[in-house]
Formats: structure tokens, sequence, C-alpha cells
DNA sequence: AAATCCTCCGAAACCCTTTTCGGAGAACGT
DNA sequence: ACGTTCTCCGAAAAGGGTTTCGGAGGATTT
């Protein structure tokens, strides 16, 4: 990659380095690393033998401006400590490096200056896509159309609908939820949610009440919304407790789940026996650690990383998409709801 | 950025758009946008505001090959879904942001293959440095001397030591985990860690002992090495109580001592009253959650990760360091250690 | 021996921007 | 009226690779 000059820095060495070694044209040389006919096997023997020996790596950059394609796609998210971004962001990782794509991360906090910083220093590196991660599922406002280049964005969807997004599918994710707790034999259920003006949390509450619909029942109580943490859990569980009986608590997300746990067991209810727990997004370290484990609808957000990636792919190949895609959820069973499991 | 051809397709604007809409050469163009003298203020204007009509976009990577820097630096990880890296990469994004840098994101995944890959990918695309960020302590392999862009390693230093390698000071950690239970009244304390052959289980091990024995006193039982999960910590909890009397438990890291202190609740042992907890990390979900909130060491990651970025610019800059920087990690006081705190 | 064909290689253009250098024209001094 | 000094602008090269096209030379055919 690089060689010594006589000044003892170090320079990079460039195809016309490898040619002139092997005694070529670069054009010849070209030819031989890329594998492409027109040059004698034992021509292209010498350069590739000159190419290794020089540790020659082609310049990316180079070629890009004569493609007008430069294999990098924008990473542009707004929730760097969250948990939704990072899995997003393996799974788009994952699809992008199957064909040699790299990635630019940026992370604007949440600020639309920054924002609007990060994707000019994007689009001036021409990026051939953008990927666009919100930190919450309520519709964000779209990059617009005059950006030259395919984006797709994540979690959160765009407010325009013309726009293609990739969110998890939150309705479903509570009538998932619903129906495990109805198959494995529970009827009488309370939900304890998280910050009632989160779009995630009105949209588990509707899936799960249509579940409850469709079985001919009616959810124990209103739905408790409150914050999306432990102590709002060990809170809610109380009143929970001292109000109409239950066999199960759907709770907004495993944080909460684990709250709920806490008070149950500080009151010495059985769980599953008594009462069954159910949480969202399966969050290892809550779910894992938990007693019992924790029962929970996982999003599935490496899936819907991928498939942000697999569509962005697309778009950039000409063949763009639209509107809104939901991820299927799943239902991951543990201890808190089936005894033993 | 772009505009209509007669096609419908869009093309991106180059400079010679601009400079032939503004009736200048692609020469003055540039020099009119980018401020330099020997433009009249008139024609100056003129081509401003076809640039602005057309969003023209300056095309960096040209840029970059006349200048010989791109702009831009690789994170090499081999942790994505830990909690070191995020952190490390925030910091390291922060001090990118300040001057126009931006980050390619490689996550290797601990594949020595992939990372071989991802660096040439790198290297093809001509960062000006890279970041090795590794998912333990322990030390990994350098990439060696023939990399032609300076590297610094964060997190899990190089085991060359004139590579320059940003590390939490798990040594410093225990000693101040200690000093800090001695000044709260504590003297009888024991330790339960986590995976034995972790160099920073045994790290923090080493500098609570010293803090320890330089207090004159010593630890109580041997430190009980397991695994870095709440259910370990439950467990040894228990055996802890039932050996001899102790007024604080030291734990590994923040998930054990969540572990322990289930384990102290169900057995009706007063935190901190009777015995207070410590934790390593301050890892958010896990120390605000807990009952009572959980006293803890912070590694300062972000920092961590801001210092790396530092001195990689540094390098960059022609002022290359070598050798292992640690970072002073700072006591977080909470709940577990003293009483309403 | 001349004409034809094939194989292999090199010159040059291209991508987009920056920078240097020289030239055209105007204003100025004598 | 002529030389000198500015001011402003454009031509050209550079950076590293790919691709097209044409040319040189050898082998084959007539």
């Amino acid at each position: 990659m690089t060689s010594q000059d006589g000044s003892g820095r170090t320079r990079t060495v460039t195809l016309r380095d490898v040619a002139q070694l092997a005694g070529v044209s670069v054009a010849t040389a070209s030819k031989a690393l890329n594998g492409r006919a027109d040059v004698r096997p034992e021509t292209r023997r010498r350069v590739e033998e000159v190419a290794g020996r020089l540790a020659f790596t082609p310049n990316t950059l180079a070629k890009a401006m004569l493609a007008g394609q430069t294999g990098t796609v924008g990473l542009l998210t707004n929730d760097l400590v969250g948990r939704f971004s990072l899995p997003i962001l393996m799974g788009a990782e994952d699809a992008s490096g199957a064909g040699r794509m790299s990635v630019f991360l940026c992370d604007a906090r949440g600020d639309a200056i920054r924002e609007r910083y990060h994707l000019r220093a994007l689009l001036g590196r021409r990026v051939d896509g953008i990927i666009v991660v919100g930190s919450e599922t309520d519709p964000r406002p779209s990059l617009g159309h005059h950006v030259p280049v395919p984006v797709v964005y994540a979690y959160a969807p765009s407010d325009d609908p013309t726009d293609a997004s990739v969110v998890p599918d939150n309705v479903r994710a509570g009538t998932l939820a619903v129906e495990h707790l109805l198959l494995t034999g529970h009827q009488r259920i309370a939900h304890i949610s998280g910050d009632v003006t989160y779009a995630a949390a009105q949209d588990r509450a509707r899936g799960a009440d249509a579940a409850l619909q469709a079985a001919g029942l009616q959810r124990v109580g209103p739905v408790r919304f409150g914050s999306w943490t432990e102590s709002w859990g060990r809170l809610a569980a109380g009143v929970v407790l001292d109000g109409d009986p239950v066999d199960a608590i759907l709770c907004g997300s495993d944080q909460i789940a684990r709250g709920v746990l806490d008070t149950l067991r500080d009151r010495g209810v059985d769980v599953p026996g008594d009462v069954a727990v159910m949480g969202f997004d399966n969050w290892e370290a809550m779910v894992s650690g938990s007693r019992p484990s924790l029962t929970t609808v996982d999003m599935r957000f490496e899936a819907m990383g991928r498939r942000a990636a697999e569509l962005l792919f697309a778009a950039i190949e000409g063949r763009p998409s639209s509107g809104i895609e939901a991820i299927e959820p799943r239902v991951v069973v543990r201890g808190s709801t089936v005894a033993g499991a």
C-alpha cells in the first residue's frame, strides 16, 4: 500500500507504480488486475506479482468518479444510545456487507440542524442512498424529494406516504401478545403501558384490544399509561392488584414488565401460576435476568434494518418502492407465561 | 443537486453546470464559491445565485483526490451489540463531527477474516485513519505497521506496545470503588465478579484489593468469579451471606449487582443500612431501575471514544503517539451505598 | 511476396474539482 | 500617445483509475 522514498515518508502505491515496475502501461495493468481479456497470461501474472509485492490497493474513489457510483450508503440516525438504532444498523450493515457496500454513520441526535448538516456531508460524499433511522415510531418529517439519491426510512416512518418506510408492526404485536395470553389460558388481562404520547404505546394497546374483542373479551381496567420505566411498572402493578382480579398483565415494554414482576414477587403472587406477565421488545438484558424469565414480543429490529437496506439497494438499482412496510413481530415464550419455559 | 434532462432521468449537478449557467469558467466558479480573491463581487454573487438555484453540492471525492485527504475515518468494531462500542462510537463521532470528518462504520463481529476484508475496504476508500474497537479489555492482535494510515485502538489495547491504545482503567476503578465504600463507613467488603478469564474482572479485583491493603484491611472471602449475569449475582450473594458477616458487596458489573440486590431483598437485608452494594459500568437501564438505585463506577466510554478520536486526529496531523492511555473512571453515588442518595 | 487476420499492448479521453500561471483589458502616470 | 500597473478571468494540469480505439507485430492465407 505504501513504499518508502528517499525522505523516509511513505507514499501511496498507485496503479502507475505497479505498471512501471511490471514494465507495462497503466491500461494493461488495469486490465490485468481486473481479469479482462486481451492480456497475455504471462503478462498478467507479472502484474499480479508486482501488485501483490507492493500491496497495491486500488483507489475506490477514483473508480467511483468514473462509475458515478460510490458503493457507499449513509445511515442517518437520531438515537444512537437507544436500543432501536443499533440492531437496525447491524441489519443494514449486514445486508450491505454482502455486496461490497460501506456505511457512513451519522448521528443527528434528534436535531434538525445537525441532520441537514449531515445530509449535505453525505451528498457531498456522493452516497448511493440513505437510510434514516428515527427514535420513535411516530412519523417524522420527510427529507423531501429534492434529495438526489434514494432514501428509506426505518423505525420512524416518513410523513410523506410516497417515501419508502419500514416500521415495526406495533398493532400486530399487541394482537400477538394477547393471542398468546389467551392460548395459555388467561382471560382477565390488564394492560400497563408507557408514555401515552408514543404511537408505539397507542398501537400496541389498539392491537391488544382488537384481539380481546375478537375473542369476545374485554380488557380489565383502563390502559394504564405512564412512563417506560421499571418504577412505573412497580407502581402500576400495585394499582392493578388492588382493582378487579386479573390473571395476566400485558406490559408496554420489557422494562415496565420488570417492575411489574418485582411488585408481584413482593406481594407473593406466583408468576405465571396466579398472574402471567408479558413485555415488548425482547431486550436481552431485561428478559433473561428477570425471575421468572420474561415472555415478550420481539419487534425484530435487525430484520427491519436488513429489509430497509434491501429496499434501498433495490431503489438504487432502479426499482424504487413507496409506502410503509411493517415488519411482522414474533412472540418469544419464556417462564413468565408458561411455567418452566 | 440534480436537474432534469430530456429523458426524465436526473443527473448530478457539477461545477461545470454552474459555471456554464453563470457564464464563467469552472475555475472562476470554483474561486467564487470558495471565497478566493480575484473575483469581482458582482461575478461572485451571480455564481452563488446559480449554485444555490441548482442546489449544487461540491463533489467531496474529487476534492479528496487532489488533497490526498478524504476527511473520513474508519471505525472497525468487533462488538456492535455490546454496550461498550456504542458510547465509544458516539464519542468518536462527536469529536469527528466538530471538524468535518465522516465515519465509516464496519462490524467485524470478532472474525479476523471479516476484519481483514473490512480493512481492505477502508484502505481502498482512502480513510485518513482508523479506530479499532475491541469487545473485551484483553489485548488484541495489532493490525500491524504495514497499514499506511494511523490506527488507534479503543477498549481492547493492541498487543503491540508501539501502537496507540485508549482503554478503561479497571484497576483504578476497583480502587475508587473500595475507597468510596471505605469513605461511606464500610470495612467488611466481599467481592462478587464475572468471568474469571476477563482482564476486566482481574484488574478490578486487583485495584480493589490494593485499596483495601492500603487501608490495612482485607477482603472478606475470596473473589467469587462466575459470569456477568444477574443470576450469578443472586446465587453468589446467597453464598456470601452464609459466610463471614459483611457490610458491603462489591460487584463486578451492574448486572451482577442487580442480582445481588434481589437476593438481599429476598432475605430482608436492608441496603444500604445493613449491606452496601456497588457495581461497575453505570449502565443506565440497570442502575436506575433497581431498588435502591445503584452506586456504580462509570468507565466513561464516551470520553474514551472522544480521546481515541483526538489521538487519531493528532496522528493524522503528524503528531503520532504510542502506548496505552487509560481513562480515569468516576464513581456515581446512588442509593445502594448512601441512604437517600 | 503480399494481403489478411489475430493477439496483445499503449495513447488518450473521461470523471470533478482545485490551483497555478499567464493574458486581456482597463485605469493610471508621464 | 505610450508604458506600466492592476484587476479579473480562463486555459491547463493534476489526482488515480477505467475504457475505447487504434496500432504494432507476428502468424496465417492466397
